[in-house]
DNA sequence: TGACATTATGACACCGGTGTCAGATTCGAA
DNA sequence: TTCGAATCTGACACCGGTGTCATAATGTCA
């Protein structure tokens, strides 16, 4: 090593610009191969740079251009569900997000909500951040009006979820509509019509919704009308799948296929038909959503509808991308696509 | 609203001293409660700062103090493993290291890394992060000169991992070589001690390693010496614990139980029997590592070794803090915990 | 050889806070 | 009344880069 580290502290251009016997100036400018610097000062730079491992300061750099290369990503879990587990559905999502940010030169700074408590949204006031992306299940009508107050004090932020008439903000999201369809389709194909459904069918929860929507106009569209007795509520845990679908067994609700809003409430309605001594398929044919890993190695392996995380978590990150370049941007809808596997042939 | 945000950018501290008629120096003193500013002024400073939902610009922030109350999560993954599946052993301790960074205060930024490729280790030589933690499975051999690197430009960083003799590095780890000993004894105690073991037992994974190691002496402390053709390679995915386990298998290799060193690794070994119409756990009795989700989920339910992603994060994340603060840290042990289900009984 | 464009560089203000120091004001005690 | 301490505030340098402007050096053409 040339110069080795023997200083204080760590190098910063004006050591460097000593080093290479040039001003501070030229030195910010070869190291970001600006046109206007002399190709052999450039190579000279560099030179010293790599010796005195230098790093541009992200502060500084950000202090001065006001931007940070950094989007933030806010988690919101479900209010009821366990502390240690979060819903495989969205670190599966995480995963994807944190992909397409390297991809694109970006940081990503993650964050935890509960949904109840007050959301820490000031990643893009304080510059930590230049966007947000939100992501998590909850109850919708709680979030719009925090929505209508990002959007006032101007946040760039794009969410995951389904995209609701007037809904204010940006979204990604798979085709929820459709996905049910492509469930119900299924399950008509394998002559299972007298269908149960656990999730919550309401506003409250826009995705859902959507989901139960699409599978009950195919039925419909067969001439199948759902009983709505066979309905029963469930957020996105397993625990409330279990409790939700022995409800309906207790009750002596019957039905030889069940539709479950996401797989981890499919994976508690399993639980709860094997307890009651119901035989999964044979006795009922389940239907999940998301196509979580679980989804592949629980008995029998769940039959769902895959969404595309890899696709989402890139289609989130370009979108947040161009909006904060002040691009247009419009909602997207991905497609689902239809996993068979044993709990449902 | 009383001053309305009709300026153009965002609200300074400048634009807080104006409206409270005080200088900027006050305002920076009265937001962070300095005991030097008057209780009447700092009451002031702070309504008006609400008023214009003024925040705090981290950068500069971050520029002046030197530091950036944010610690840096570099994930490696296994070069073989698939893209999109992210072991979910480290997904949940990215979310407890996610709650603990929280809770001290501090931002997280995440990144992916591939274990072959150079390391994107320059959070803190940028000044992004004030720590890194290191979290991944991947062959320790290679990491070695990475960490003496990290060392001698002073980074400050802890992993998760075993913690090796003369590891440059500081450590937080479950008991692997405990851990090992508790799958022992409790194949021990049901009786099947012709055991088979998957895994890697070298010194290029010594959480492996040590888990290998506790378990054989447990059984030696019993006069039970492990067969070593009854041993095979494997890293922590489940198709690798599936092949490994369909080698021993195809080789005529009998056994009555079998260690995984990992979940993973155990979900694809009971494939692999299932498929070769080896009853688990009527034939073999089947031990895991991790306790991760999908364990109590797969068929049989898997009996397996906790390890506590909780307070591994919370250490982790503690430990880190002290080295910052240039603290005395030791390395970290945190006990394991066998956990009995239907794999196994 | 002069006029002018081109290229390469340095000086300097600036981003928005934080920390230091000096100075103003108030108050109690001598 | 005066002095010293205590309390509070403002001016200003500073963190480490980036962008603008002025200027020096070189090249080009008439």
């Amino acid at each position: 090593m040339l110069f080795g580290n023997n200083m204080k502290g760590k190098a910063t251009s004006f050591d460097i610009a000593h080093y290479a016997g040039v001003s501070q100036s030229t030195v910010s400018r070869a190291l970001r191969n600006s046109p206007l610097v002399n190709e052999e000062t450039r190579r000279r730079v560099h030179e010293v740079a790599k010796q005195l491992n230098y790093k541009v300061d992200k502060n500084a750099s950000n202090l001065r251009t006001q931007q940070s290369s950094t989007l933030a990503l806010l988690l919101f879990e479900d209010p009821t569900s366990d502390e240690s587990q979060i819903n495989p559905f969205f670190l599966a999502m995480l995963g994807s997000i944190t992909r397409a940010c390297a991809k694109e030169g970006y940081d990503l700074l993650v964050s935890f909500q509960s949904s109840s408590s007050d959301w820490q949204a000031d990643y893009e006031d304080s510059h930590r951040a230049d966007g947000l992306i939100l992501l998590g299940y909850g109850d919708y009508l709680d979030y719009q009006p925090k929505f209508k107050t990002l959007i006032d004090q101007h946040t760039k932020f794009v969410c995951w979820g389904a995209s609701v008439d007037n809904r204010p903000d940006l979204t990604v999201s798979c085709d929820n509509y459709g996905g049910g369809k492509l469930a119900a389709e299924h399950l008509l194909a394998t002559g299972r019509t007298d269908c149960a459904f656990i999730g919550d069918a309401s506003e409250h929860s826009p995705e859902f919704f959507a989901r139960y929507q699409g599978f009950k106009d195919a039925f419909l569209a067969k001439g199948v009308t759902l009983n709505e007795r066979k309905m029963a509520n469930a957020i996105s845990t397993e625990e409330s799948g279990y409790h939700a679908t022995r409800s309906l067994i207790a009750n002596n609700i019957r039905f030889n296929s069940l539709f479950a809003a996401s797989d981890l409430i499919a994976i508690g309605a399993i639980r709860a038909l094997k307890e009651a001594k119901i035989k999964v398929p044979d006795d009922v044919h389940v239907v999940g959503f998301d196509n979580i890993a679980v989804a592949s190695f629980v008995n029998p392996p769940l039959t769902t509808v895959q969404q595309d995380t890899t696709l989402a978590g890139q289609m989130l990150v370009d979108n947040l991308l161009k909006l904060i370049r002040g691009e247009q941007v419009e909602n997207t809808l991905l497609p689902p696509r239809l996993i068979i596997r044993g709990s449902s042939v």
